[in-house]
DNA sequence: TAAATAGGCTAATTCAAATTAGCTGTATTG
DNA sequence: CAATACAGCTAATTTGAATTAGCCTATTTA
């Protein structure tokens, strides 16, 4: 119905799937069910499509950053459930987190473009540093943080900690993105991973 | 000289900055100092220059698999010595992986080229996890597995101590290739990782 | 030393993809 | 119900990058 829309949609999966130079405007047009002169009532140029992609994006994270507590929203007001955390709940944690970046439509796709064509336009490769690096590392910090204060982690060092939990999520990730068959092992290799950084670091001077 | 080495030379460094796409064999040719046309003395086409620096990647990735031992060589032979390694020769280890991934000039740009040409060719997919993901873990995993057996580390799952050793690092290199910047934290982040890592897996029941 | 070859150049040519022109039917609205 | 806007279409047109043609000079080689 509406087409505006449509055009965004397709355009970013084709985006995502061959980068921006491979995809032509008649590919898009032709996912949609039109002709290529058309999309022009709609968008100003093949930039211009790619803009408003980016454009909703960032809304989209800012959005979502909000509601699910995933990238770095104040989360301070839950301090008292993280000082009772299990083990089951850490690997909970890990893998809503694993589950939703790989998972969710448009966070895939919006990844793969960042991946693409990060080195063609440097507010994109900021903005996957920002995405899958700074925020998830300074959310997932505040987190273990606050374990490690209430002593259901142990360590000297946060940040190092940190790595440690979110490093092997982020490799599994890229993997996954790669070769979707690896999923079911990664998933298995991500709750292996989580149990063990639980074991490492309950207990003294980990 | 080798006018033809050094337009693979300059091709290699233009497509890892800019993508296939997005290199005019005009822009090629300008940096070798010649004419357009005359890149097609030397080579058919525009696809033809890009085959041959992937062709002259995998030969090399090859020959220094094998030299330095970093990408899955067989290092049985190397059994002994790495029954009685110290924390500061585990920190050489992972900083001289890591150094050499990020630093020869060579290895950087085919990473480049392999990251923002993935999705457009499944081979190069393939080669980038191999290089990236599955060689080094299987070669840091036959180490590591050597050291728990020489009781140097100890833990229950070889896999999961690995991808704790060796994710970091690819993280951290995933970083500095898209912010040179963070280069020098980003190193002493690694050393102190692998100080962590090592104190965390120096314990019984890691 | 004459012929052949290598490697450069300028000036076309080709080709594919983006975009524009301009027509048409349909739905909205004053 | 006429007028206007909307959203599609086909048929150009434009653009720009890749490639080819054909010439020229220097070096190698028979």
């Amino acid at each position: 119905m509406d087409t505006k829309q449509r055009i965004l949609d397709e355009a970013l999966t084709l985006f995502s799937e061959k980068g921006y130079a491979n995809v032509y405007v008649g590919d898009i047009a032709s996912k949609v069910g039109i002709k290529a002169p058309s999309l022009y009532k709609h968008f100003k140029n093949k930039q211009a499509i790619f803009d408003a992609i980016i454009e909703e994006m960032n809304r989209r994270f800012l959005e979502e950053a909000g509601e699910l507590r995933i990238n770095g929203a104040d989360a301070a007001s839950d301090a008292e459930i993280y000082k009772h955390i299990s083990e089951k709940e850490l690997v909970d944690l890990g893998k809503s987190l694993f589950l939703y970046f790989l998972h969710d439509d448009y966070t895939r796709r919006f990844r793969k473009i960042l991946t693409i064509e990060q080195f063609h336009d440097k507010k994109l490769a900021a903005a996957y540093m920002k995405q899958y690096v700074d925020e998830p590392l300074s959310y997932q910090g505040m987190l273990l943080g606050m374990m490690n204060s209430a002593g259901v982690l142990q360590t000297e060092d946060t940040e190092i900690m940190t790595l440690h939990f979110y490093a092997p999520i982020y490799m599994l990730l890229t993997i996954c993105d790669r070769d979707p068959k690896r999923e079911k092992k990664a998933l298995k290799t991500l709750e292996a991973h989580i149990r063990q950084f639980n074991r490492l670091y309950s207990r003294k001077s980990g």
